[in-house]
RNA sequence: GGCCCCAUCGUCUAGCCUGGCCUAGGACACCAGGUUUUCAUCCUGGCGACAGGGGUUCAAAUCCCCUUGGGGUCACCA
């Protein structure tokens, strides 16, 4: 039997990077055994759902690299993939189940229903429905509703026995029916809820497993017994150990950001986020921290995810960033680094785009200096300055202004390097600087942290003939000149 | 509170199912060195955990029970 997995977001809001690791695991399970990857969009709250949100949260999936077989734009044999437009079929089922009397119709209305509840809670009891409708004879519920009288579908939930939830990650759960709710199917305004579209459309759509947030495994019972009174085997569930926030809490926008566009925007690669978001509760083997998309499908196994939540790491995160970033290549790293660097104003696209070459270059001088591809454009804003102008960081002038001598020995090393400076030999004037240096027995500080505030402003960063290569021979002149006299 | 899930370094985790190979392994972070013109990268080393208590067993991080702790969930949201 070929599996089939879901993705089944609901679009009220962007693609949370919890749920992006749900559908990440989903897909590569997906992938792994060959079975078929469908979306499903989940839009039955009408009020919070938007196309605009459905939009990025495909792209959010994009982005990470995972496609779907099945899904809305795309169709397949058991769409529609929105649930908005398999509505007809809910009632349906529905109206099925109202038949067998697996299901019963309550015309209790929210005011009782919230009375009832605040009472239990304030006796300190579980709320619950009380069964008030439960049973009421079929022809009088049919006469009532016949006369118009407003109306939810509740699923009939057998008094004794337990419903058994296998579960891939947590074992065999056991759940005591006694405490399943008699759960509202369909809603007053004839619109059908949660629980009862999922097991409608994982049935139809020949789910096999449902991987997803610990945070269902207690509606889990629910749909199950609802698998039980339509006749259906229920798919193999897996629950996965919940995200936290550093306060060991559910991930929320409390406690940093939860996102996937926000990492996105902060300049993340997309690679690494998928590899971290997969190391929150599964992993590759016994010591591999870095893996590819492909050797997440080639090991992914949803037996293989612990069971205990784990505590969202933004630290580890930026780490993962960097490693990702420095084994770009030059030209992705451009692509990737061009539009914060635009988006700063320091160049346009088409400038970038007519210095490639000169853009790798500095590129190559950064590359293992920064974790995000948005830290680039403070880094290199030194190569855009007026060069009478360069920026000094205290540090870095304060570092300068430390050597008695500091003007002299620029301008005697500006004379000395002026014939060397075109054509630039880097790795030939590096050597001869250092001979420059040791010959006036001067300790290379002396003479760097000047150059080095000169031409960058900056106390650390590139080495200095990589950085006058990308100056070109004028500015370097220029910038030394400049230092002479605002360090004097 | 009821129900359910979980429990190894500060954090992510390996080991647990199929007890001995565990003096508990790796990674991030942190600390200390090294390399370097600086910063960063990189390299070396260090710090650091089986929640507690009972069992079972020749032997328990591993199996069982209890306690404690944490989390999730209890909607005409999904």
């Amino acid at each position: 039997m070929t599996t089939r997995l879901r993705y089944a977001p609901s679009p009220t809001g962007f693609l949370h990077i919890g749920g992006a690791r749900t559908a990440l695991f989903n897909w590569a399970y997906a992938r792994r055994t060959g079975g078929v990857f469908v979306l499903r969009i989940e839009d039955t709250d009408r009020a919070r759902s938007t196309d605009e949100y459905e939009e990025a949260i495909l792209e959010g999936m994009r982005w990470l690299g995972m496609d779907w077989d099945e899904g809305p734009g795309i169709g397949g044999p058991f769409g529609p993939y929105r649930q908005t437009e398999r509505f007809d079929r809910y009632e349906r089922v529905a109206a099925e189940l109202l038949a067998s009397g697996a299901a019963y119709r309550c015309f209790c209305d929210s005011a009782r229903l919230d009375a009832l509840r605040t009472r239990q809670r304030e006796a300190g009891e579980t709320p619950a429905y009380d069964g008030t409708c439960r049973d009421l004879a079929l022809e009088e519920a049919e006469r009532r509703a016949a006369a118009g009288e407003p109306f939810t579908v509740r699923f009939r939930v057998p008094k004794d026995g337990e419903t058994l939830v296998q579960d891939l990650v947590c074992g065999e759960v056991r759940f005591p029916n006694a405490d399943v709710d008699d759960w509202i199917m369909v809603r007053t305004d004839g619109t059908p809820t949660y629980n009862f579209c999922v097991v409608c459309d994982d049935s139809h759509m020949r789910i096999t497993h449902v991987l997803r947030g610990e945070e269902h495994l207690t509606n889990t019972p629910k749909q199950v017994l609802l698998f039980e009174a339509l006749g259906l085997e229920p798919p193999a569930f897996a629950h996965l150990p919940l995200m936290l926030g550093n306060d060991g809490k559910k991930l929320s926008k409390r406690t940093g950001d939860t996102s996937l566009q926000d990492y996105r925007d902060k300049g993340y690669p997309a690679a690494a986020v998928m590899n971290f978001l997969c190391l929150q509760g599964w992993g590759l083997d016994e010591t591999t921290t870095i893996f590819s998309l492909d050797d997440l499908v080639r090991h992914f196994d949803p037996k293989d995810v612990r069971k205990g939540g784990s505590v969202f790491d933004p630290k580890k995160f930026l780490w993962m960033a960097g490693e990702y970033l420095r084994r770009e290549s030059l030209e992705e790293l451009a692509t990737h680094c061009a539009p914060f660097v635009v988006a700063a104003g320091l160049a346009t696209e088409e400038e970038l785009a007519e210095r490639a070459e000169w853009f790798r270059a500095v590129l190559a001088t950064e590359r293992e200096r920064i974790q995000l591809y948005s830290e680039l454009p403070a880094r290199i804003a030194y190569l855009f300055q007026d060069d009478d102008a360069v920026v000094y960081d205290p540090k870095a002038e304060k570092n300068a202004r430390k050597h008695e001598g500091r003007i002299e020995l620029l301008e005697t090393y500006l004379e000395w390097l002026r014939p060397r400076l075109d054509p630039l030999d880097v790795d030939a004037v590096r050597e001869a600087t250092k001979a420059f240096v040791a010959e006036r027995e001067l300790r290379f500080p002396a003479l760097f942290q000047p150059l080095r505030c000169a031409l960058m402003g900056a106390a650390g960063g590139a080495d200095l003939f990589d950085v006058m290569a990308l100056l070109g021979p004028e500015r370097v002149e220029r910038r030394i000149r400049a230092a002479m006299e605002r360090l004097a």
